[in-house]
DNA sequence: TCTCCTGCTCGT
DNA sequence: CGAGCAGGAGAT
């Protein structure tokens, strides 16, 4: 601590705690005292809770029965800007200001004081006696000049047993010292040079640049196609920052996808960035989290919750496939990291680059209104900006039942492959079949927690419910009617489309990408390698082929089913429809002669999200979204609010929605309606019965104050649980 | 009368 | 959130 703290041995001072308090407590400083930000260790009760100093304290709490704060901890202070972000969070997403507290709060050993760890460098002199092995450790130590190595790295790295450094360490030959565990991050040199850029690339770069380089708050919706070197466009940006000597934020919206950024990250700067994801060490993340506080990292490329590190000084947040919906928390605090990353850049007086082949609606209509910067990039060497996209209509195909793959598609495969391409079979469904059926009774095997049907996974031997995880064997006679030997699958799996393509193509080297077939990110990288290295002529793939990949070899597209996401009542539904179709047919690309195609097999080809996706008319198919939005007084155009109820009976839960439905004056006071209460999509999870509400307000509305109002005297009896869903993605 | 369990209340 | 405790059910 620098200075005189804020608040002296004994003052009132007010602590958050990430306990679910709803309130500032009052505490006494310790001795030495403390300031404002500063991690303390508070008593509460018969604990010891994390907690921040948040300002001075209440006052309305008896002097005589404050306590005092047990420790200040040693961390970087929690920065007035950081505390500001939380509590307008807080105030968006209407969670609970501890609650958001605890997303900043996520670093392992905290408490902890500084550890240290044993390192070795070069000492002086030559070993006693030289034997082999001691001289590769000496050569390692000399080829990184002067570099500290921990033990592990230091063995791995000279192929030698422990007791062979120790040995040098007796000797004086290899230095063993202490030093802080969580060092620093290599430095990251945006002066190297880039890869060439197109004139298109070069002049978004540029007006990304002149951005960063001004300093204050702006946000950029960047547009471009597969292909057309988005992120050599924003790495430029993410240059311009840290010549800035500000930090920079890069979110992703998959683990699978780091591992390739950061070797290109690598390339382009020469080291590689901090990460910050649920794959992550513990020891890594404490790093990260540490360093980011104290300014030992330059570049964190992580998953949503990296947007509460500790960063000192945030000058560019990337969003990267800024449509994705896993963008989108809904457990727990409900926040949207898209929407969060602008929030806080305009805390801190941030650029963000929101980057997308196909952008959200809310996205591309800030844009539109001019609220958002939009640069549009055109693929590199004048390509088509998509491949050829043709439907195949199913209704026209002679395709026997348990048969997904139409005569029309398969004759593009095979061409394809016989020409020594690639072929992509696109299905967004993981697992065999989604449905497991008895043709003795008809009973549907369902998850016994859940209103969800157990999908059979052939590749694990079991039954898998995709709401909650559960998973039980396969079994043989029926749990309905005790037949046995009449449960039959149902429908397409990507597990049972391989089936039938192995079938199809006996000679084709088939790959099957999903994400429940690997078991690290690692594994996944390695079979993405290879398929771009043409070690597989047809590969069968979920959403995971969709996000970001690049297969050179590959020629042609084929969708199973382009319905599949239209189905249902949701809103989104086309929107979401249209991005991942366009998405996985611009994985298609053109090699030597032959064209890029998109196949769409589709029973409604005159649907207009199918016509809009087939035509490639992706302005008019937004605009008529918007308009379509816009009359009905939907998002972006309109407010929206979900309320999930849950208890473990649904009769409570609807009892309690109905009576809120009917005291309605509060949002009826800003103009807010209510609707339902209804069952929710998954109407059961985990044993709990939901039931969900929707409150539609304009977009000038105070939404917030209003849900406030109508729901400050509710009292939650027994398990219910009422969460609040702000700028909800699914409407009902 | 003892023990285990569940459900609730409180925390500065 | 989680420790601690009240008060009920069953065991002895």
């Amino acid at each position: 601590m620098t200075g005189r703290p804020d608040f002296a041995e004994g003052a009132r001072l007010g602590v958050l705690t990430a306990q679910p308090l709803d309130r500032v407590l009052d505490y006494r400083a310790p001795p030495g005292g403390c300031s404002v930000g500063d991690f303390v260790e508070a008593p509460l009760g018969p604990r010891r809770v994390l907690g921040v100093v948040w300002g001075e304290g209440q006052g309305d709490f008896d002097a005589a029965k404050l306590r005092p704060v047990a420790r200040v901890l040693d961390a970087a202070p929690m920065r007035d800007e950081m505390r500001l972000f939380l509590g307008r969070a807080a105030d968006y997403t209407l969670t609970p200001l501890p609650a958001m507290l605890r997303l900043a709060t996520r670093a392992p050993g905290l408490g902890d004081g500084p550890a240290m760890q044993k390192v070795y460098r070069r000492g002086t002199g030559a070993p006693e006696r030289a034997t082999a092995a001691r001289a590769r450790v000496l050569e390692v130590l000399d080829a990184y000049g002067g570099l500290a190595f921990t033990l592990g790295e230091l063995a791995a790295q000279a192929g030698v047993s422990h007791s062979v450094i120790k040995g040098l360490v007796k000797q004086g030959v290899v230095l063993e010292e202490d030093t802080p565990r969580d060092r620093p991050y290599p430095r990251l040199d945006p002066a190297r040079p880039g890869v060439a850029l197109s004139p298109d690339q070069a002049a978004a770069a540029g007006r990304l640049r002149t951005g960063v380089a001004a300093g204050g708050f702006g946000v950029t919706l960047l547009k471009g196609v597969t292909g057309s070197g988005k992120t050599e466009v924003y790495l430029e940006a993410v240059a311009a920052c840290l010549r800035q000597g500000r930090q920079a934020l890069v979110l992703l919206p998959e683990i699978a996808l780091t591992a390739e950024f950061l070797s290109r990250v690598e390339a382009r700067f020469g080291a590689r960035p901090a990460e910050w994801h649920s794959g992550v060490t513990l020891t890594e993340r404490r790093r990260c989290w540490r360093m980011v506080g104290e300014g030992g990292a330059q570049l964190v490329v992580g998953a949503r919750s990296a947007l509460f590190l500790p960063f000192r000084d945030l000058g560019l947040v990337v969003v990267d496939e800024e449509h994705d919906s896993s963008y989108k928390q809904e457990e727990g605090v409900f926040y949207n990291a898209r929407d969060m990353a602008v929030l806080r850049a305009s805390i801190c007086g941030a650029q963000v680059v929101l980057a997308s082949a196909t952008p959200s609606l809310e996205s591309w209509a800030n844009a539109e209104a001019g609220k958002y910067q939009r640069l549009d990039l055109a693929a590199r060497f004048g390509a088509a900006e998509l491949p050829e996209m043709r439907a195949i209509d199913l209704r026209a195909e002679d395709l026997p039942p348990g048969r997904w793959i139409s005569p029309s598609l398969q004759s593009a495969v095979a061409a394809r492959i016989a020409a020594g391409e690639q072929a992509l079979l696109f299905l967004n469904r993981r697992g065999y079949a989604p449905v497991t059926v008895c043709r003795a009774c008809g009973h549907q095997i369902g998850c016994a927690h859940c209103d969800a049907r157990m999908v059979e996974h052939r590749f694990l031997k079991r039954l898998v419910c995709h709401q909650c995880g559960e998973t039980r064997p396969i079994p043989e006679t029926c749990p309905s009617c005790a037949v046995e030997g009449k449960l039959a699958p149902v429908g397409p799996g990507v597990e049972r489309l391989a089936e039938e393509a192995a079938a199809l193509f006996p000679e084709a080297r088939l790959a099957v990408l999903s994400s429940d077939l690997f078991g690290s990110a690692r594994a996944l990288k390695e079979q993405i390698e290879a398929i771009a290295g043409g070690e597989a002529d047809l590969i069968i793939g979920t959403q995971l082929v969709a996000k970001g990949h690049n297969f050179p070899k590959l020629t042609l597209v084929g969708a199973i089913d382009a319905d599949l996401g239209l189905q249902g009542s949701d809103l989104r539904a086309a929107e979401r429809t249209f991005q991942l179709m366009r998405q996985v047919a611009g994985r298609a690309g053109r090699e030597g002669g032959q064209e890029g195609l998109a196949l769409l097999q589709t029973c409604q080809p005159e649907h207009p999200v199918i016509r809009a996706i087939l035509t490639g008319d992706e302005e008019g198919f937004w605009r008529a979204e918007a308009a379509e939005r816009r009359a009905a007084g939907m998002p972006p155009y309109g407010r929206m609010a979900g309320i999930i109820l849950s208890a473990g009976a649904a009769q409570p839960a609807f009892a309690l929605g109905t009576e809120l439905a009917r005291n309605d004056a509060a949002l009826r006071r800003v103009g807010a309606q209510v609707f339902g209460p209804a069952p929710a999509p998954i109407a059961r999870i985990r044993g709990r019965h939901r039931v969900r509400m929707l409150v539609k307000a304009d977009k000038g509305a105070p939404l917030q104050a209003a849900l406030k109002d109508w729901l400050k005297g509710v009292k939650l009896t027994g398990d219910m649980r009422l969460q609040i869903d702000i700028d909800p993605q699914s409407f009902f």
